[in-house]
DNA sequence: GTGAAAGCGCTAACAA
DNA sequence: TTGTTAGCGCTTTCAC
């Protein structure tokens, strides 16, 4: 047995500015002058400095720095489910932007949990973030900051847009709603169920809204036809199921999120239905695999790119000062016509 | 145009310890110790406290607490890309994980490049985080550890395994190539082609062995077919398909990767050979799709879960001051047989 | 152009 | 049990 010694810290003092001034024969403010380009420091004393900052390895604390400028250059990033590859690409996307700012990213994920997501958001103040970018779990206000109290500069994406006092972005999902229906009609379908993971949320809300403009404008208002799934891939399938084996099952369906198209394939199969032969299949967001098995599965894709790309823009214009009113950004949706989507027969 | 007032900071001063300890008057020692409980204090006091808290809607300044306790409860991650769904799983797990016991993430990708990971692990280290999971973006110790000296607790997933002086976890990846191709030869195929994205990462060069070996026992030792694929699925897909337009073309792809898995279905179908009748698939790595779209993709899984969990663990115990021996695990994968592999005609 | 000194908000050591 | 003091490592006045 070896006797593990507990909690010996390593004895290694890191060096720090002090020593670094007293290395370089100049005072704690000149090195940071000739680090943070403060103020303009005689080349005599710049090289000293450096020549020391060499010799010793210094690194500056960054949580002391923090601390006395009252800024962390570190933005939070909250998502309901990093496992979603929507999610996933925001997040990569961001972090690659805020990188390139030198701005670090704290990231939690909320579990599509209101709760969680007021509880993170608050540990993640606490570090005195300067910045937030939140995919929030449902889209009133009281659930994103009353229980919190005040934010730093925070843009909202895919969900809570137009929320007061915040920057927000989403998909144009009336249109992405509209215009995959759209679709759906040209190919003759005339039973097309929407299936939504929750209709409460507002993004659901105007993909279903987008879908029923579309049916009342083709005449076929009344065949709306609106199954709620659930936040999981399991209640999905199931409710799609239950609908396919219906007398009258739908000749098409438009699975509104990633979850639900892959609920709805797994449902299709699992009835022993034809996919598109006896029943089309067009989904909401879009991923790599879509585009790699028969058949290729018809999407609306959500510009996850763009809307990674304005959330940053937006974050840094409100950390640089910037108190232009509130944004509200509407990011359109593009459809990809591919193999799951086929004329009624 | 409004006119934008820039750079004023909100005048909302926020509480600090010394305003609860004025309002409760008690010495701030005393707020400090209430909420932290590191002394008894009485009850009468401790009450005074706790409303007084409540009435500023006091939080603790976290970055002032870590300077002074030189401990972040923050600890780093690094993965080479988080669109991949191994990682975004990994990330996922660990999050959650690490959320459980207080602890906050810091969020770095690295791209597959070692120069960028290097600088970003830099930066994770000036924040002084108390410990770090990397999934390094290469094998060698120059490349985690040399251009940045002292590391805090380190473990290592799913590359760099073995590497002295950090825990490591990784897949059993010898196994993984030997049972995948084992499945393969049981079919009876013959002609195998295993593409890994570089050859020279420990775990596709494991992977390899453990084809090959299975290639030696079953006799075919000289069949082995190594195509080296590409960090990007396009690059997999390149490679494939040129392996097989040729007239002696494999009767199955062993694609040791979920990219190159990819890379591989995509290749098949732009030859227009028939999945699974002309050539065989197999993947490593698993993913949600693979079991939605026929055929559903066999692959041998690697196990994220555990491997985030043993991470997590392993690194806990170091935070806590565990002084063992850097550990090495290996974790089992599992082959999922689906319909992507079939017998050879 | 430079240095000395104060202080960011907290906790740990020392007294009482 | 409580308060006082010092100081974590840095940046920013202020004075020279």
């Amino acid at each position: 047995m070896a006797k593990p010694k507990r909690g010996v810290p390593k004895k290694v003092r890191v060096p720090t500015i002090q020593d670094v001034a007293r290395l370089a024969k100049v005072a704690p403010a000149t090195v940071s002058n000739v680090l943070n380009d403060s103020r303009p420091v005689a080349a005599i004393r710049k090289e000293r400095v450096l020549a020391a900052v060499q010799a010793l390895g210094y690194r500056p604390n960054a949580l002391a720095a923090s601390l006395r400028r009252k800024e962390t250059r570190t933005i939070g990033i909250v998502v309901p489910d990093l496992t979603n590859p929507f999610f996933g690409a925001l997040v990569h996307r961001i972090e690659e932007l805020a990188a390139e700012s030198d701005y670090q990213i704290l990231l939690v994920s909320s579990n599509e949990d209101p709760k969680q997501e007021a509880a993170r958001i608050r540990t993640l103040l606490d570090r005195r973030i300067d910045g937030l970018i939140v995919a929030p779990a449902r889209d009133e206000v009281e659930a994103v900051s009353h229980p919190i109290g005040a934010l730093p500069p925070t843009v909202l994406v895919d969900r809570g847009f137009g929320l007061a006092g915040f920057d927000t972005i989403a998909a144009d999902n009336v249109e992405a709603g509209h215009r995959g229906c759209q679709h759906l009609l040209e190919l003759g379908h005339r039973d097309i169920a929407l299936i939504a993971m929750d209709p409460k949320l507002a993004n659901f809300a105007d993909r279903i809204a987008g879908y029923r403009k579309a049916l009342a404008e083709a005449g076929a208002g009344r065949r709306a036809r609106v199954v709620t799934g659930g936040l999981d891939v399991e209640s999905c399938r199931t409710a799609i199921e239950r609908e396919l084996r219906r007398p009258d099952r739908p000749t098409a369906i438009f699975a509104a999120s990633y979850v639900a198209t892959l609920g709805a394939i797994k449902a299709i199969r699992a009835v022993g239905l034809d996919l598109p032969g006896d029943v089309s299949l067009l989904g909401i967001d879009d991923a790599d695999w879509m585009e790699a098995l028969h058949p290729y599965i018809s999407a609306v894709a959500q510009p996850v790119e763009q809307m990674a790309t304005e959330a940053w823009r937006l974050l840094n214009q409100r950390l640089a000062g910037g108190t232009a009113k509130s944004a509200r950004i509407r990011l359109p949706c593009t459809l990809h016509v591919r193999e799951s989507t086929r004329a009624v027969r």
